[in-house]
Order: structure tokens, then C-alpha cells, then sequence
DNA sequence: AAGCGGCCAATTGTATACACTTGTTAAATT
DNA sequence: AATTTAACAAGTGTATACAATTGGCCGCTT
């Protein structure tokens, strides 16, 4: 068990609204479905995808099937070879930390141009909306509620602060780039969120620090926060890994 | 005119091998081809891709040609909306500058991956030959040779060394990012390359430096000057779009 | 018995036909 | 004349049929 909380920990289980910027095809809710098998873990990792079996599952000709399927190797689930078709794409540990790591990066850049190109008023509502609610949810932990009953509300507030920073950046790229880190295989992930009442004080601390650096155009200073804020969830990743794994 | 070499500036030359890691899909030279024209500018921004058009221009069915596109998505470099299909996407300046921010902290990781992991024999031979050729490239230009003849081969033997780094820092995730940041279309950066001796002289040295640091196993010193060394570009392009944009 | 070569099943690649959605145009109505 | 609506054209979404490639299996050769 770890500290930190972990922007975007809960797309493995709700998939239901369409992904990223970079992925969108034809055939969208069957992509959607893989999606969410895939990051489930129904097929392991190397397993080969057959393109007619899937068709039958879903009920549709292969056409769509085979859409999806290339969007899902868009956005790094999948491989595919010539002639060979679609599998899925084995993870190693050390390619999940890296994927943390750089989320990190992209994340502390995505902060330093907000902070460049100020807050629209409605970025700014939706920021000092999702403190508040992370304020909340704080004050509900301490008042000893279960761990379970605090997970959602606070996940939610903590994505919703992320996004709002994501699209305050008004970087398609960078944004494409953190949904590109965000998505990989979750299984472990899951296990590393620490929802004990002090760790999650700190965390919402450190909203704050990144929030007032932003408002107050200070883009080094956010970036920074802003990394070393997401650093936390890699040190908590990597001792996770180091216990299981090793 | 500015300073600094463009790692992978030549990208929209030659596109004949199949691009990235991420995105190979069937119809994988048609693929290579509609990137080539599209980053060559011919079609421009928000322009509508039509399937059929483009099926009778290459004479294939729309099959391939809807495959391409989904790649050519997944890249980045189009847009898809249902029941619209596909068009160009239209980048801002601003987008054009933050994928070289972006890139630069990729690369950076993977100097800094790279010095952690240590380097294959491999990548080492590789990595001190393409340093052999830079050499032999300044002095080429030194040798007063006109800068179209120093181009190439500089190029090539830049390519080579951070594509080295790439494959040492070993993540696949940190490879596609860059790949990424590289695929913008690069009309403007052709003009920012500046071949003149000097300049040429100052990103050699800094690229020995950053392959001390990697041999040296010095991660966060051989992550700083990667960075560094790409924020050059950065600058220059900066530099260019002030002057020619406004 | 080991190795080689060709046949066959399985799976992917491509073409084509048809259904559905959308935007436009023109006619009809108020 | 303006507005609404219905038909149409253009283009995308999907299904199906067929071609091409791959890999395994079996029999043949040495």
C-alpha cells in the first residue's frame, strides 16, 4: 500500500464516453467496448485478436471490427503485423513506470501553459469547483468515513482538476500525449491509491499550490509543482512494483 | 534565419519505410503516401479528405483508403468526425511550438532513460559513429562547402545519433511521444536550420556532451543537456514564427 | 527416419454493393 | 416574400464476397 492519487486511475472501469482526442473512428461504441475488455484484461498480453470471432461477438460484419481495432493500435493497445492481424500488446513493468513518468512531464508542461495563457473564466470555475470538492472530500475522510465511500467523489474532483488544466494548456498535443500515458493497463494501479485522511491532505495541498502558481501566471513554479505532484504517484507505482514483482 | 539542427526535420522528404511504432495499419504504403502529401501541404487546413477522390488518385477501393486515414488519425495529423469523415487538422503556431516543448522533454526522458539503462554495445557503436560522422561533418563545412552539400549527411548522422538514444532508453511509450511531437507539419522548419559553421561546431559539442553523460551513467545530467539542446530548436523556431508571422 | 515440398484450412487484404445520414435545393404552403 | 418541408444528391457506414497470404499437415523423396 502507497501514497497518492492517480489522475485517470478510473478508466478502466467507465469507458463509456468516447476517449481521447486521437483516437475517434467510425464504428465508435464498438472501439469503446474493446476498449474496455482490452484494458480489463480479458485477452493477455501477445494474445491474438481474430478478427471474425469479434465480428460474432459483437454482431457485426468485420468491417467496423477492423476499424476499432486499428483506433485501439492508435492509441498503443494494440499491435499489428502485415498479414497477421491484431494482438494485444505486452506491457512490461518498466514501460508502466516510464508511462508515469512521462505523463508527469507532459502533465507539469501542460500546467506551465496554462500559466502562460491564463485561466478562461470558466477554467477558473471549474478549478476552484473541483478544490472545493476536493476540500469536501477531505473533511469527509477525516470524519472517518471508509475508504470506499471517499474513492469516488475524490477521484472524480482530482480528474476533474487535471482536465480542466488539460484544456486550460490549450495544447491538442500535450493533451494527446498525457491520454497516450494514461492508457495503459491498469490492473496494478488500482491497488496504489492511499486513501488514509493525512495522505490525501497533502495531496489536495499540492492542488492548491499548482492552482494558486497558475493563477498568479507563474509557469516554472506550476510545472514544477505539477510534476513533482504526479512524481508521487511514480514512487508509489514503483514500490508497488517492487513488492509484487520483485 | 536561425541556429540549431532539427532532429527529424527531413521527415517530409522521405516517408518511403513505414513510419512509427505506433501507427502501421493494412494498405501500409498508401498509408506513407497520403502522409507524404499531407505534411507536403497539399492539402490545407480543415480541408475535406474524400474517400472516393482519393481511391480513384490511387487506384485502390475505399477500403485501404479508409485504413490510411484511421492511421493517419491515430498520428495525429487528421481529423474525424462521424458521418463527416475525414479532414485535415489545422495547426495553430502555438501547437507547432508546444510539439517541440513537448519533444524536447520526451527526448530528454530518454537521454535520461537511456543513462539509467546503459547503453547496448549496439548503440554504442552506433551512437559513437554517428558522433564520427557529425565530426566529419563540420569540418566538411568548415572546409567552406556550400551548405546544401553539408545538409544531408549532417542530417543523416543527427538522425542517427538521437535515434540511437531512442532505442537505448528502450520504451516504447517515450519512442511514440517523440514520434509524435515529430509528425507536425513542418513547413516552416526547413527555413530554421542554420549550417553555418559555427552553430553547426556548438550542437556537435553538445552532442558529444550528452553522450558522456549517458556513458557515464549520469541520468539527470544527460537528461538537462538533451533538453537543452532541443530547446535550441525551440527558440529558433520561435524566433521564425515571430519574424514571419507577425 | 529425417528432410523436403506441395496441398489445404484459416485468416487477413481488398473490392463492391447497398443502407443510412446529411446538407442542399427547390417546390409548395402560409 | 418568407418559411417550411419534401425530395435529391453526395458521401459516409456497413455487409458480404472474393483474392491473397500464411502456417500447418501430410505424404513423398532420399
Amino acid at each position: 500500500m502507497s501514497t497518492a492519487e492517480l489522475p485517470g486511475a478510473e478508466l478502466q472501469a467507465a469507458e463509456p464516453s468516447g476517449a481521447a482526442g486521437l483516437s475517434a473512428a467510425p464504428s465508435r461504441g464498438i472501439a469503446d467496448n474493446l476498449r474496455g475488455a482490452v484494458l480489463g484484461g480479458k485477452y493477455g498480453p501477445g494474445a491474438h485478436l481474430n478478427e471474425v470471432h469479434l465480428s460474432r461477438e459483437f454482431g457485426v460484419s468485420r468491417t467496423p471490427i477492423r476499424g476499432a481495432l486499428q483506433t485501439l493500435v492508435g492509441e498503443g493497445l494494440l499491435e499489428y503485423i502485415p498479414n497477421k492481424g491484431y494482438s494485444m500488446r505486452a506491457f512490461a513493468a518498466s514501460e508502466i513506470i516510464d508511462a508515469f513518468e512521462m505523463r508527469a512531464l507532459a502533465e507539469g508542461l501542460a500546467a506551465r501553459l496554462a500559466a502562460e495563457r491564463g485561466l478562461t473564466s470558466a477554467d477558473e470555475v471549474d478549478l476552484t469547483a473541483s478544490l472545493a470538492e476536493l476540500d469536501s472530500a477531505i473533511t469527509f475522510a477525516a470524519s472517518a468515513a471508509p475508504a470506499e465511500a471517499v474513492r469516488n467523489p475524490y477521484s472524480a474532483a482530482n480528474e476533474r482538476f487535471h482536465t480542466a488544466i488539460h484544456r486550460a494548456a490549450d495544447s491538442r498535443l500535450v493533451t494527446d500525449v498525457i491520454a497516450l500515458c494514461s492508457r495503459v493497463p491498469l490492473t496494478l494501479t488500482r491497488h496504489i491509491i492511499d486513501f488514509k485522511p493525512k495522505n490525501l491532505e497533502a495531496r489536495v495541498e499540492e492542488h492548491h499550490q499548482i492552482y494558486d502558481a497558475i493563477l498568479s501566471r507563474q509557469p516554472r513554479e506550476a510545472e514544477r509543482l505539477m510534476y513533482e505532484h504526479d512524481q508521487g504517484v511514480t514512487r508509489a507505482l514503483v514500490r508497488v512494483l517492487a513488492k509484487s514483482g520483485g
